[in-house]
DNA sequence: CTGAAAGCGCTTACAG
DNA sequence: CTGAAAGCGCTTACAG
């Protein structure tokens, strides 16, 4: 037997189409009673919504916009060109992805993007946001105004966006200190620890999963103090060239940001590739170069083009009021060794 | 503006909307001349095909079958649950998936299962195959009658299926390779490995990875013969007590199958727990447990839930004609540590 | 080789 | 609080 209709629901229920339509979208001002018959019928006769119907006639669009800092930092990028090819695949299912760049490290501009947003052109957001009093602010004033917005790579958990697409940084920073707790195993020296800045809250996550694991797992290994490098290569290369020259006992080397290009041209003109342990972040085309070569020995990845879909699809559960798939929607930290490179 | 129809298409080109749909579905019978006008108006108004739109009017079914050997796998049946779970939740699209038990190592039993499917019924298959000749030619009959079939989990390449849904095992057994040596570094000795049968591709490939990298990068390392536990618990804590009895100098096991309970249990009995570097596959609830008391030093894991949901979107894709995103469809191997546990 | 008309299963004003 | 009717953008027999 063919699936339930709304008609056939109507006609068991003994109600008309709208009445049905109001029952199944509980838009309300519809009797208790009238609303038990339709259930009831809904029940006996196993209906499920037909989607495409149900878009078609809604004439639904989804106009997503993404805010990402571009900038000079590889990973974002990819991100942003992710956003931007699902803005094409989509485009039969009628929606719409614009990609906005935001300067990087600047809060005042990213709340004035934010609160710029036209309410009547975009029916959610996806931002990499940072963690300051006026963008939280300005994300809390969208919700408000009924845009859903999700947090993109690093979080603003005292927001109201509705959900964070990225990885657990904590954890990844864990996993850091495992790897090279274990690839170290049983030397001792000093490990430096790189960040792009740790204003910035993925990046405090981070630093904190590895401290924890350095110091209570394998005490041999001593971090140095958190340089910071704005995850520019230039400024890296810099900071990091005068870490190396002024502790030549560093055998490890957790680059939790961005920049990796500067962390390569500092190893390799001190020639300290291969005798250092690195490990940095994000599967970029230097870092895998990187790790093909022997100067990197593990990355950890979070990828651009799962987090592009999952904020796409997060975006539309929540504009539909549907469910998110929690187990679809987590992002995991891939772990590439040079023998699981893609 | 709003979005281009197939009306406005009809009227730019001057014909009727069946004419319209023969050029957009590529139908033939249409005089080049009219395709050709046809073309120009959809290129002019940038048209874009309505997918609900177009579903909703074919009132297309998608019946899929997934074959999965559940019998005592845990990774199985994690497999199979999921298989259903995506059935339900996509109810609303009009696809089904029916999950259908195969026995085991049973290549006959399977060919006949997949002769035996009706096509009126079936819009595509999954398969978690063996390499057999009559399974080789079950799949290809499939494929001539023009249902597609992706393979699950070990692969037939041999064969005319249309796509494969897994990772790539060789480089998950070079993973696993690379991993003990870096983790049992600077000391050596024999390392057990142990498979479910070297009858299965999966298992064979991983097997082939990981030996290429001891034997090429840590010849310290020296692996035994591979032995074989059906990816059954019971014969897997028989066969590898046994062979830790006979070689009391084993430091390192590669499990590349299933029957990790097994693993466990052996271990435990003979309080080599920890002192053996074990990396195994597949995150179960016991690898899990085993992962965060320390028995296991890795898990190497591919998604089952997002295996049943590529293989689903495939088919998907391979029944209506339309492209595969093989970024999202690659299947990647996730490697756990008890630090970046989900 | 081409077209007119009906229909897919929903939602949406609008009227009462 | 409820209903009749039109419409969303495609596809599909059927007729010519």
């Amino acid at each position: 037997m063919a699936r339930a209709t709304v008609h056939d629901l109507a006609r068991a229920a003994g109600v008309s189409l709208a009445t049905i339509d109001r029952v199944l979208n509980r838009r309300g001002g519809v009797r208790p009673a009238t609303i038990e018959k339709v259930e009831q019928a809904m029940a006996r006769l196993n209906y499920r919504r037909d989607m495409a119907a149900a878009m078609l006639a809604k004439q639904q669009e989804y106009r997503f916009v993404f805010l990402v800092p571009i900038g000079v930092n590889t990973f974002m990028r990819n991100l942003a060109n992710e956003a931007t090819r699902l803005s094409d695949l989509n485009a039969a299912d009628r929606i719409s992805i614009r990609v906005v760049e935001i300067p990087p490290f600047d809060d005042e501009k990213l709340a004035a993007i934010l609160n710029g947003l036209d309410g009547s052109d975009t029916s959610g957001v996806a931002v990499v946001a940072t963690e300051n009093a006026q963008v939280r602010q300005a994300i809390d004033r969208l919700a408000e105004r009924g845009i859903p917005v999700v947090t993109l790579v690093s979080d603003v958990p005292a927001s109201r966006r509705a959900h964070f697409v990225g990885i657990d940084n904590s954890a990844a920073g864990r996993t850091a200190g495992s790897l090279m707790g274990r690839f170290l195993r049983g030397r001792s020296g000093r490990i430096a620890v790189l960040a792009g800045s740790m204003l910035l809250r993925d990046h405090v996550e981070r630093h904190f999963g590895f401290e924890r694991v350095l110091r209570t797992e394998y005490p041999d290994l001593v971090t140095l103090p958190v340089i910071e490098g704005r995850d520019n290569g230039a400024i890296v290369e810099d900071v990091l060239g005068a870490l190396l020259d002024r502790h030549p006992d560093i055998i490890g080397l957790y680059s939790l940001g961005g920049g990796n290009r500067g962390v390569i041209a500092a190893l390799n003109k001190r020639h300290a590739g291969g005798r250092i342990c690195v490990i940095a972040h994000e599967l970029t085309a230097h870092c895998r170069e990187a790790l093909i070569d022997g100067t990197f020995d593990a990355i950890l990845n979070q990828d651009p083009g799962h987090e592009a879909r999952s904020a796409m699809r997060v975006l539309r559960a929540l504009t539909d009021g549907q469910p998110i798939d929690q187990g679809q929607e987590r992002i995991r930290i891939d772990i590439y060794l040079r023998d699981n490179l893609p």
